[in-house]
Parts: C-alpha cells; structure tokens; sequence
DNA sequence: GTTTGACCTCAACTGCGGTTGAGGTTGTCG
DNA sequence: CGACAACCTCAACCGCAGTTGAGGTCAAAC
C-alpha cells in the first residue's frame, strides 16, 4: 500500500471519473504532475484531485484544454493552491461565459430579423455578414468573408 | 461561357466565400449537388447559391453539418425551395439556439455558486454533477460520471 | 495549336480530446 | 514462488470540418 500521499493512476482515475488514458494525456499535456515509484510507475500527489476537478469542471463549461492550461499556469508553484487560488481562476471563466452567451443572444436576435425576412440573402443578412464588412459596391452577390479569412467559427471557444 | 443557370465550381466558390475543396466535401456529404458537363466537370444550379449560404449561416451559429444535413432533408425535392422553406428551417434553429442559451445561463448562476464557495468540492459541486446523479453513499469523493459514460462534453452541439 | 488556368480524383494531413491495442513490466496476494 | 491485476510505452485510430498536394485532364484565350 503507497503511503497516503502517493495515489495511483486507478484510484485517482477511479475517483474522478476518468480514464487512466486520459490521465496520461493530461501529463502529456502539462496539465498534471506525477512522480515515479522506483519500478517506473506513476504516483500522485492529493492535489491531483483538485486539479482534474477543475479540469472537469472547466471542460464541462466548454472551456478548451489550451486555456485550462493556461489558467492552471497561474497558480503559485511554490505552495498547494488554496481556496481561494480556485476561487480565482474560476471567476476567470465567469467573463468567458458572459461573453459566449451575449455572442449567442446576438446571433439569435439577427435569427430572428432573418426568420422574418426569408433572408440568407447574400447581401444585407446580419448572420451572413458578422463584421459588416460588406459594402453596397454594385448589383447581385459576391465573397462574404474575405476569401482569404479561413472563415472562423463563430461560436467556439477558441 | 456556360449557360447562366450552370455555375462554374470557382464562381460558386467566389460568390459564397468558400473553396472549392469545401464544395467537394460538401458534396460528398450530401450537403449540395451538382451535375456534370462532358469532359466531368462541375456545374451547379443557382440554388445551390442559397443552399450553401444557409450552410454558412447555420455553422455560425454553431450548428454542425450532420444537423444541417437533416434539415436540408426536409426541404421538397419535387421543386425550388421558397422563402417560406428557408424561413421554417431558420425557426428550427431557434429552439436549438435557446436550450443552448438556457444551458449556459444555468452553467453561469451554477459557477456563481461555486465561486463563492471555493468549491470544487468532488461531491455537492453541481457544475461537477450536472445529472445530480450522486447519491450519499459513504464519505470521501468516488466517480463523477458513471465510469462507463463516455464524458460527453456539456455545451457542444452535436 | 499551344498555353494557361481551372478543373478532376485520391490520399494524406491538420487540431482537438482523447481511446484502443500490442507487447512488455511491476507489484501484490496467496 | 506463481498468478494476476495493474501498470508501462509507443503507435495508430476516432469524428469533425475541411485543407493540401500529387498527378492528370479540360476548356478557353491567344
């Protein structure tokens, strides 16, 4: 039996509801730590919990990998996060929330300028033509983005 | 010069601001049609034109192709969809707009919650337990989602 | 008739968030 | 000491929404 500080990949897959595969991406990734037993095999320490907790969670609000990261990269390496470390990062994705639901409340609202007008007119349609960027310059269609903007989504973090 | 109702694969491309590798693949997904001249190349009907923008639309607003596929599906193959058509199938993005809306908003007061709380905790977290699916059975923290549920991720479409 | 640009097909690659499998090692129980 | 579960690494694969490139053909302008 490891000591209690030690934990190993099944207990902590198994207590946060993740694969052992996923928690080799993870380190892969630089999202987690573990150190090794003399035979090569992976131990955690406690905070591991926490921090795929926060992992989940995050993920659970559509947050990527990439600025899961980005946000863990900010807790003090020189001491255990505390309360209030995780209290921090969360409110940080508070902001990120606020701004992907008023991103969606505008696209429903210009849906519902277009439901009316039959739109998807390749001119003046609001949902078509997110930066305004088209002007009246002559009759009939033409590009919509400029053709060499690789047409980002709109709505995905990231 | 081909007849004004065959559109050249470059000018569909041109006038809706996609590539035409994106055409292709959009083809091969059902998502359009073409026909052939003699020497096989491509020609589109116009309607292609309003197709493809509703394509455009539909992704912006976070939809994903195998949905936009579907609802292409209920438009009448016998004639040229009408406003009417195009219309209907823009209401039906709306329902799918609001739940995602809804679902977000209750993420936020949800992560407002935890904020305050420092949470996190492993068990009561409701971000972390989304289908209230835990029950109190005995103390210390143990799997999240059921270990064979796949994690599916909570605010993507699809 | 030749050149040029647009087109064709097919296969392989991108990034994300992992999973799956092969083949081998470690660690613990009896 | 043997068995068996849990672990290790590495490579390949999934779906999505396309892009990129190789190698070859078509069509229109000159």
């Amino acid at each position: 039996m490891p000591p209690p500080h030690d934990l190993t990949p099944g207990t902590v897959a198994a207590r946060c509801g993740v694969s052992v595969s996923a928690l080799h991406f993870y380190e892969r990734e630089g999202l987690i730590e573990s150190h090794r037993t003399a035979g090569n095999q992976r131990r955690y320490h406690r905070d591991v919990l926490r921090r795929i907790a926060f992992i989940r969670v995050s993920q659970g609000l559509g947050i990527s990998l990439a600025q899961i990261r980005t946000a863990l990269g900010t807790l003090p390496d020189d001491r255990v996060p505390t309360k209030a470390d995780w209290s921090r990062l969360s409110r940080g994705w508070r902001a990120d929330l606020d701004a992907r639901i008023d991103q969606l409340q505008r696209l429903r609202d210009d849906l519902d300028g277009c439901i009316g007008c039959g739109c998807l007119s390749l001119r003046s349609c609001t949902l078509y033509n997110p930066g305004d960027s088209l002007g009246a310059d002559g009759p009939g269609a033409r590009r919509l983005r400029r053709a060499d903007a690789p047409a980002e989504p709109l709505n995905r973090p990231g």
